[in-house]
DNA sequence: AATGAATGAGAGTTCATTCAT
DNA sequence: AATGAATGAACTCTCATTCAT
């Protein structure tokens, strides 16, 4: 499964570390322990720190991305899509963390933020086209055909991901109760 | 507006810069300057840097509750607090970020763990009364009496106020979406 | 016993903080919270940090004369000098620990220096004296009746109040064989 | 002479700092640049200041145990031994100084102390040794052979060597003396 | 490609001292 | 006579970064 290669090794000791200790908490030479190489390593494959970031931000943003593409059947891509939340939500709990990370980040830092927008730009989009063919196929109703509920998908989403309310298994009480209100809390579970 | 007091001058000072740069680049220097005084005197009164921010985090969800507080007439309560809140996010987007920050804080620091928890189980002991009135006043659907429901209005309402995604003013796209589908859009807006 | 005066108070706490903590550990604050007032009352009594340890010093000091001050019988002076000063460090362990903080500052404080010379010197002249008058009396052997056996009686004291070869009662070992030698382990003891 | 070694330079520059300012007086800032490096270099060789400190009395209580390692011919090592502190008290002031500072801080640091009190067991052991074989040689009186004259000398060595009292060449009149009340004032000197 | 050693620029914290009251 | 509040200067320690090897 892994397949070594110094700079992943780093990025993935330095994502665990974030999800560990926040960007607050995230220090160079750890990150190089952690991969097991000398600190001067690190920099030779990313030379600042923020490089470094940024790496670890597009791996996640991948990794997001990677796991919520929808596929499946046609017309159950959305429940699909909130039900594969719901599962890396208990599978990698980090994952949710550092997204949150990287969210609040975005709010000061210009190249984060660029980032974050991009990757919402792209999920929004897709989201709405989900939206879109679900109520024309009347699995959906027409009135939910619309921005705010990409945006009220989203935001629950991100929020179930990566606020501590939802630690300890009633984190997804709100997705579901966001399907029941969407009407998609799909028989298939 | 303001009546001095050193403590809050400081906290005041401390909280800003967190809004602005994050606990990652809050630095007790810069604190004390932004209050107008010496590093010395901030450590007069907060002994430890994690003291400060501890006074901080108090002071935020002091501010929250307040403002988040149901009041107004008792059955528009619940409309009333979500118009709060995307009120709130347009006056006093810092707000927000720092409850972000101190949510993301959390999931590391066992003290600040307590302060959000403990601000989390008010809070949705107060959601879920307003949520029960609500139904048995038939002002909502009976479904929606419940736990879920609150977890959902919690976690829109808080990624909204942190999250980048609703800066640039369509930051309530998803609190209206979810006033719709609870069916409490009411008149008054 | 006690007759209050902040000064000897304040003395008193600082003797105790040093003899602890050594002049390494002294903190102007501690020693006025052992005395139970404010710093600034502190500065009140002693503007600087300096002049309190030159107070503790000279109060070191005399408490160190008063106790050895020759007295009792004529001949047994010397005897019952030693004697004192085995007493001494079982009593007050402490004032041997600040002498010897005492003798080491004033390698290097000029104005400890002169205090501790001076205190040196009338000690010096004093034993003298008494090898001298033994000596006459017949009570000491005539080649003892020198500046060597001083020096020596007095750093064999001086070691075995301070030194911590000494803690656990087997400090006056070197003393007790030091009488034996000058040959005036007298009866008494 | 020099042999270089980062680590040795720094121990060296410390030693020379603690002789001439005291525990007190020792500034990691300025024992760096004594050693023509850094801080952050000096933190790079030794964590904390405790460390270095810790360095420095290894270091300081090896020179003693070397430079007093008695040698020579078998019956004049008593007498050998006296005259090598005599001699170290001449050449190097300094390391009496550090050893004083280091009795001194025994008292009130576990560390020091264990350090401080393993060297004791180790010289006492020595010593009597000495003492034995000198009086079996017939060298000594046999009343001699005790714990007590040992620690007598072993006391009067230390202060001979750390008091302020010794500055200015008189300092050896006491060993002198011990000496001639030991009965070995060789007649090599 | 990798590292041990070194560093500049801070960071948080401490402390003797001052001053208005 | 006494104090709470304030400060400048300094201290230990940290950290991202560099460089010779």
């Amino acid at each position: 499964m892994k397949q070594g290669g110094r700079r992943e090794d780093l990025v993935d000791a330095a994502f665990k570390e974030i999800a560990q200790r926040g960007f607050e908490g995230l220090r160079t030479r750890d990150v190089a322990a952690a991969a097991g190489v000398n600190v001067a390593t690190l920099h030779y494959y990313f030379p600042t720190k923020e490089s470094l970031i940024r790496g670890v931000l597009e791996h996640a943003m991948d990794r997001f991305r990677t796991t919520l593409e929808p596929h499946g059947s046609p017309a159950d891509q959305l429940r699909n899509h909130l039900r594969a939340v719901r599962h890396l939500m208990t599978t990698e709990p980090e994952l949710g963390v550092v997204m949150g990370e990287l969210a609040l980040r975005a709010n000061r830092d210009p190249a984060v933020r660029e980032l974050h927008d991009e990757m919402y730009a792209t999920w929004q989009k897709a989201m709405r086209g989900l939206l879109r063919r679900a109520a024309r196929d009347g699995k959906l109703r027409r009135e939910l055909d619309s921005d705010g509920t990409a945006a009220l998908i989203m935001g629950t989403l991100m929020s179930a991901a990566s606020s501590p309310m939802n630690a300890g298994g009633r984190g997804d009480l709100a997705i579901r109760q966001l399907e029941r209100l969407l009407g998609i809390s799909g028989s298939i579970n």
